[in-house]
DNA sequence: AAAATTTCTTGTCCTAGTTCAATGCCCACC
DNA sequence: GGTGGGCATTGAACTAGGACAAGAAATTTT
C-alpha cells in the first residue's frame, strides 16, 4: 500500500524506517471520483496530494475562458497547487480537477507541519521535489516559446507515452499551447509521413 | 553589507541571529565583470549566487541558435541553474552571463551542504524561495500561451518597471518569447494609443 | 571625435497557427 | 438499441507574429 508513495519521497533522500513510520502515519488515504473539482479557482490549496491510482488535470483559465493545461498527474504524481498569489493581482485562478476515479495519499498543510516537525529531513525531500517541478517547468517553457506545435506534440508523446490513451486530445492541445483542431492537422500529417518513405 | 541578503533570506523564515552568522559565515563575496559568461552549456552549475548588485540574465539556446531568456536577475535576486539534467537528453544548455559588472555573494553546493548540516532550517528557506520560483516560471508559461505579445508586454513592464532600462530592448522580446521587431512594433502601436484619446 | 558596432525602427512579404463552420464518430446512458 | 452530447477531423478564410532587409539612432571603442 505505501510503497508507491515511500519509493517516489525516498528517490532523492534515503530515510530510515523509523521516519518512513511516521511519515506513513500521517497520510491520509482517499477516493475521489471522476470528474470532481477538488480546488476551485480562488480557493486556498489545503492538501498535497500522491497520485496512487487515476488521472488529474491542474488548470489555468485564460481571460476569454480557456483552458490552459499546467499538469496532468497519473500514478506516482504530486499534485498541488504550490503557487504564491504575489504574482496574480486576482486570487489563483488555478483548478484541479479528476478525470478518472481516483486515489490518492494526502496530507493538509498542517500535517505537513507536523511532518517537518517530527521529521525535518522531509523538508529536503521536498524541496528537491519542488526544484525537480520546476526544472520540468522551465524546460517546458523554453519548448513553448521555442518549438513548432508539431516538435511538441512529438516530444510530449516521448515524455509521456500513456496520456494521450487516457485523455481526451483536446486536453494535450491545451497543455502544448495549441487549438485542439490544429493538433488535429499536425496528427494528420504525421500520419501522412509514415505513409511515405519513413526516416 | 549583509542586510541585503539576511532579509531575502529571512523573508518566509524568521532565523536566530545565531543561525544568521553562520549562514553569513559560509557566503563569498565575489565581483565579475559585464560580460561574464558564468555558465557555459554543458557544464555543471557549482554556485547559487545572490545579487548585491547588477543584472544578470539565465538563458536557453535553442536549435535555431536563439537565445530563450529564462530569467534576467537583478539586486536581490538569487541566481543558479536549478534544473534536472534528466529531463534533457543533451546536458543542460543553460548560459548564464553577466550584462553589468556585478557583486555575488556565492554558495557552491558544498558550503551549502554544510549550512543545511549546521543550521537545518536553512533548508525550509531555501524550498520557499524554490516554490516562489516554480510559482513565477507556471505563470509566466501560462501568459506565454494564452496573452498576445502587447499584454505580454504590458505585464512585464508592470512587474519588472526597472529593466527596460537596463537592458536591450531585444532581450525583452527574448523573456517574452516574440521576435525583437515585433516587439518594436508593439511599442510603436501603445505610443500612438496614447498620443490619442487616452483611456 | 571619428569609426565601428550594436540596437532600434519601419516596411514588405510570408507562414504557422487560429477561428469558424460542417460532418461524422463514438461512446455512455435511458 | 436508439439517441444525444461530447470528440475528432477537415476545409476555408483569416491574423498575429516571423523573417528579411535597409536605414537611423545610440553606444562603445579607439
Amino acid at each position: 500500500m505505501y510503497t508507491q508513495i515511500n519509493n517516489s519521497i525516498s528517490r532523492y533522500v534515503s530515510f530510515t524506517k523509523e521516519e518512513l513510520d511516521i511519515f506513513n502515519s500521517l497520510l491520509e488515504h482517499k477516493k475521489v471520483p471522476k470528474k470532481t473539482i477538488m480546488l476551485h479557482e480562488g480557493e486556498m490549496c489545503n492538501f498535497e496530494a500522491f497520485v496512487i491510482k487515476g488521472c488529474i488535470r491542474k488548470y489555468f483559465i485564460d481571460a476569454n475562458g480557456f483552458e490552459v493545461i499546467l499538469q496532468f498527474g497519473i500514478e506516482n504524481a504530486w499534485v498541488s497547487d504550490t503557487s504564491f498569489s504575489i504574482y496574480e493581482d486576482k486570487p489563483s485562478q488555478v483548478f484541479i480537477e479528476t478525470m478518472e476515479d481516483c486515489e490518492f495519499f494526502m496530507f493538509s498543510p498542517e500535517t505537513k507541519e507536523a511532518l517537518f516537525e517530527k521529521a525535518p529531513r522531509f523538508e529536503r525531500a521536498f524541496r528537491i521535489l519542488m526544484q525537480r517541478n520546476l526544472s520540468v517547468t522551465q524546460h517546458r517553457l523554453f519548448n513553448t516559446i521555442s518549438k513548432t506545435a508539431m516538435e511538441k506534440y512529438v516530444e510530449f508523446l516521448e515524455l509521456y507515452p500513456t496520456i494521450p490513451q487516457r485523455v481526451a486530445q483536446h486536453y494535450i492541445a491545451s497543455y502544448l499551447g495549441i487549438s485542439a483542431e490544429f493538433l488535429s492537422k499536425v496528427r494528420a500529417k504525421m500520419a501522412k509521413g509514415i505513409e511515405g518513405i519513413k526516416i
